[in-house]
DNA sequence: GCTCCAATTGATAATGATTTTCATTTAACG
DNA sequence: CGTTAAATGAAAATCATTATCAATTGGAGC
């Protein structure tokens, strides 16, 4: 289990139930992102008390928390879930297999700019993601 | 109503009905995104024979088409829709009141094949929406 | 105009993901 | 230990979306 994770909530004051230590540890272990169905099978299975409603809620929690971040798909429209590495940065998502490559890119500062000088916005976040295929997929295609 | 949008539809040989018709006209109309449920409401008062099924299958058929595109948001993760300019391009979200602005940018070959470079991805396609407050919602705020 | 047939339709039911409700349990504190 | 607010699971409630199916209809050919 993430020992970090698990001492951060307590500094929040949430308290660290079994429940939520398995939903953590299955996140933790997982290399890719998953749907909270998924979740729930992997938590469930290494403890039995373990809900849906409960995986849902500790990763609305831990969302809240900025421990973890949605993905967006392109057709599913489901939302997932995915560990993130604290700081800000986008993601590689390979269409077949679901695996994921995180990437820090500030590329978009510059055409954040011009956006903010033409139209007026103020920005407050964006969201890129791009699609693929990775070279295992490649390779079994 | 928009005449092209029509006249595509039979090209492709789609028949035109009333009801497509009306979903059509709401979404040319509308100068936002707008979601199923709201399309739902504009087509069917203007049109009373229009279901909601027919429009989820019409805006499917026209997404299809590539006259449309979806929209996916931050929190929500609800799927929404846009009227498209035809071709590539990305949102400019407002997050308070929806306003939407396309921009096309190709900033982005760049960085992509950087990534293909680093990661031997072949890449299909990418997803990028900004959000921020639009000048209006700066002013009511 | 009329006929005909595949395409289209709406009502309804089914599905699937997520949230709410609520009575019960429990972690964390003293 | 005792207390208490937070957290829990089960079940029901909400949503959005899709599938089913019998009835309707657009439009091509006459």
């Amino acid at each position: 289990m993430q020992k970090n994770l698990a001492f951060l909530l307590k500094q929040k004051g949430y308290k660290l139930t079994p429940q939520r230590r398995a939903v953590i540890d299955a996140i933790a272990k997982s290399n890719n992102h998953v749907t909270p169905a998924e979740l729930y099978e992997r938590a469930h299975s290494e403890y039995a008390g373990v809900g849906l409603v409960t995986v849902y809620r500790t990763l609305k929690m831990l969302s809240g928390l900025g421990l973890i971040c949605e993905m967006h798909g392109e057709g599913h429209s489901r939302s997932y879930l995915l560990r993130r590495p604290a700081e800000h940065h986008h993601h590689l998502v390979c269409s077949n297999c679901g695996f994921v490559v995180d990437f820090a890119s500030c590329i978009l500062k510059d055409l954040e700019q011009q956006l903010v000088d033409r139209t007026g916005f103020t920005m407050e976040d964006h969201l890129l993601e791009f699609h693929g295929r990775c070279p295992e997929c490649q390779k079994a295609k």
